[in-house]
DNA sequence: TATAATTGTTAGACGCGTCTAACAATTAGG
DNA sequence: CCTAATTGTTAGACGCGTCTAACAATTATA
């Protein structure tokens, strides 16, 4: 029996194009190509040849003038990309305490390159992190603290945590 | 006076090469076209053609069939770079806890898209964890345990940070 | 509903970064 | 020191992903 290799492996390129139809058609909305320009910040001859592609890879459906939609596997993949994105930005934002427009922008990049184990423990320390709150001073908290002051807050030294 | 932009900034590729040959040239050693390519895992006219490119910027000195080297604006790109290597590696093998080969694939990856502002965060955060034990429960000893058997260790809830 | 505005497509160009094939220079061994 | 092995370069092709210019279809509006 033949190794089958379907070969899957999109670009970063391709997967934002995924990314932005899914999120466009979410909610049955229709999505038109001048949308998933606007969106990505590219001009309409682009979206038409990624279409192309896509749909070559049976990853879209599109009819000339007409419909744009994912096909499941499409949207499989769409929103493996989505979660990725997603826990990202949420580590960004919440664990960093970065502006939400910077998270949105590194989470964009680093969306398409991140290993799964990485994606895997990112995600599960954000989870770590909001779930061991350390009584009332948690961990962002002390965290955001020591971003303002430049050094550690008292509960990190002197209370919490002796060793009985 | 016009805004003179100089239109610095590198493409993902061209930083891999400056990374590479500061660090084959570290310590003085002479570098060759072979050592870049396979560091890198292309052939050699790939190498010889990014060797043009970067020499055109004034990045990098080549003389044909001869010396390599980064000139002082390139040796400063790619130690920007290869501090952004070396946090990265670090705050995934360590804060983490992820295998020595996938850090060093994801930092490979995430230094050439990550915002300056999300880099100095990370490091900060890392500073920050290795700086704040709580005692002898320390932060990526807690996060280990929560990793292994999926839920808080006992000194997440019950010991530690009572409001005193 | 005829026409104007908008949206979408096609054709073709271009820059990047890679490759292979062929050849040239350099280096190492007999 | 000559020859073989290795290293490096040139030339030219290719795929990706973008663009502009020109045209075609669709939609909105006077």
């Amino acid at each position: 029996m033949v190794k089958q290799e379907t070969q899957r492996e999109q670009t970063a390129s391709m997967e934002d194009y995924l990314e932005a139809i899914a999120n466009l058609g979410a909610g049955k909305k229709v999505v038109r190509v001048k949308q998933i320009s606007d969106m990505l910040g590219v001009r309409m001859p682009s979206v038409t040849s990624a279409l192309k592609r896509l749909s070559e890879q049976e990853l879209v459906e599109h009819e000339r003038y007409g419909h744009i939609e994912l096909t499941p596997e499409g949207a499989k993949v769409a929103s493996e990309v989505i979660d990725r994105h997603e826990a990202l930005a949420h580590f960004f934002a919440q664990a960093l305490g970065i502006d939400q427009a910077t998270a949105e922008e590194d989470a964009c990049k680093i969306e398409h390159v991140i290993s799964p184990l990485g994606m895997e423990r990112l995600a599960k320390f954000v989870e770590f992190m909001e779930a061991c709150p350390m009584g009332g001073a948690n961990l962002p908290d002390r965290y955001e603290y020591y971003l303002e002051h430049g050094e550690l807050p008292q509960d990190c030294v002197k209370k919490g945590v002796k060793e009985t």
